[in-house]
DNA sequence: TGTTTGTCGATTGTCGACAATGATTACCCT
DNA sequence: AGGGTAATCATTGTCGACAATCGACAAACA
């Protein structure tokens, strides 16, 4: 439906891997499923070439893996890679924020107050998709000032694979107005200009995401999630 | 070793990616050296395409990184880049060791023991290379048992930029025998099985890597050794 | 009947050629 | 002569075709 034969800047290569990203995000490409490279030349109309040059890429991201002359399938999550995901998460999170603590000037504050704003009124107005760009908006902008481009990089690539399990839930499980909430708490935290406190919420944040939005309880020793459909 | 007309389990795009890997790694390609696909081509003699592959390999290990239609050039190493590769090595190392520590049976000990038995040997033969390979064994086997396939893989890809650094040196700066004594006293801390003892250490050990080995502080009584090839 | 082996189709890997784009040079106009 | 513009050249991006390999099915053998 969107035709790309427009101005390229940007090799297709490129547009290809982000309609491909699109497509897992919407759920027309499920989790596991091959990525045949000759019916999806077919379906873009380019050739097999650049159909590889975009798995590649989506390959960097994590989207998909390609095991040798075996095809290339779209990632899976299960419940333990949500694990390591969280774990990885709130580690690199904490030290970005951390990290960022001293660099944060009153216009950073500003900015952040604008998005923190910005919340409470898609809360009111109850999109959720938007308050989900908010959200990464919010943090990513705190990570970027942590000056360390490898930890950013591990953090956008661990945002990408968040983006991409929560596309695939059925439902949230989050109230609209604790999610503002949370990031007025965040905020706040930053304002104090203390490492431990911002540390503490940040990991309590991270937590809160996981219990709410992902449904589950309390982290026991044993996984008891029920998951499956 | 080099003629690879024999029978390739592997894709070629593989092999050469591992070859080019080799040829920076031996300094016969300098950092920021561009990488010219119709040069690397005619060199490797195989088609553009398959150098391509190859390219998009490393750059997924951050060797090489590429800009659209503005080729690809070998990753480069700045202080900036140095620092912030100790930076999250430190925190990955001391969170994977520290979650490896509950892991940990006597049948590890035994084998990492073993790991700094053989160090004490190669100290004493001063053949550095077998120790810098003990080295990466010692840490990469604790890191094993972190259960996180995340931040293992980060961690491989921190070592490959680490060595990529190292192999650039025209020389290093450590004692053989304070080398093997660093790698007693990490094992004498993860016996310890106390989390903040070990996580500890291994940050004095990174710090220590990196004054000695690095030589960013000015070392006494060791002797330069001159980086062959 | 169960196992091995050979053949075939499907799919990935590799190739060389063409197209599009960026950089460089040569040229023209004032 | 200088600055801007058009021709050119080098290099990456894309293409369609061929080759190598894998998986499945069928045939032969015990």
């Amino acid at each position: 439906m969107d035709d790309d034969h427009s101005i390229l800047q940007k090799p297709l290569s490129q547009l290809i891997a982000d309609q491909l990203k699109k497509k897992i995000w919407n759920k027309e490409i499920e989790f596991g499923e091959r990525l045949l490279e000759s019916d999806l030349a077919e379906s873009f109309d380019v050739s097999r070439s650049t159909i590889r040059e975009a798995l590649k890429i989506l390959e960097i991201e994590e989207l998909v893996i390609s095991k040798a002359r075996k095809g290339t399938y779209v990632a899976t999550f299960t419940e333990k890679d949500l694990d390591e995901i969280i774990e990885l998460r709130t580690l690199i999170e904490t030290t970005a924020f951390s990290k960022a603590l001293p660099k944060i000037e009153a216009c950073h504050f500003n900015a952040l107050e604008k998005i923190t704003k910005e919340m409470k009124i898609k809360a009111q107005a109850q999109d959720w998709k938007a308050l989900f760009d908010l959200d990464v908006q919010f943090h990513r902008y705190v990570v970027d000032l942590c000056d360390n481009s490898r930890i950013i990089k591990i953090y956008d690539s661990l945002q990408v694979q968040i983006r991409t399990f929560l596309m695939h839930l059925d439902q949230y499980y989050s109230s609209f107005h604790s999610f503002y909430e949370e990031h007025q708490a965040l905020l706040e935290a930053l304002k104090t200009k203390d490492s431990s406190v911002v540390k503490e919420k940040v990991k309590n944040h991270i937590v809160y995401v996981e219990e709410k939005i992902l449904g589950r309880k309390e982290v026991e020793d044993d996984k008891v999630i029920p998951n499956q459909k």
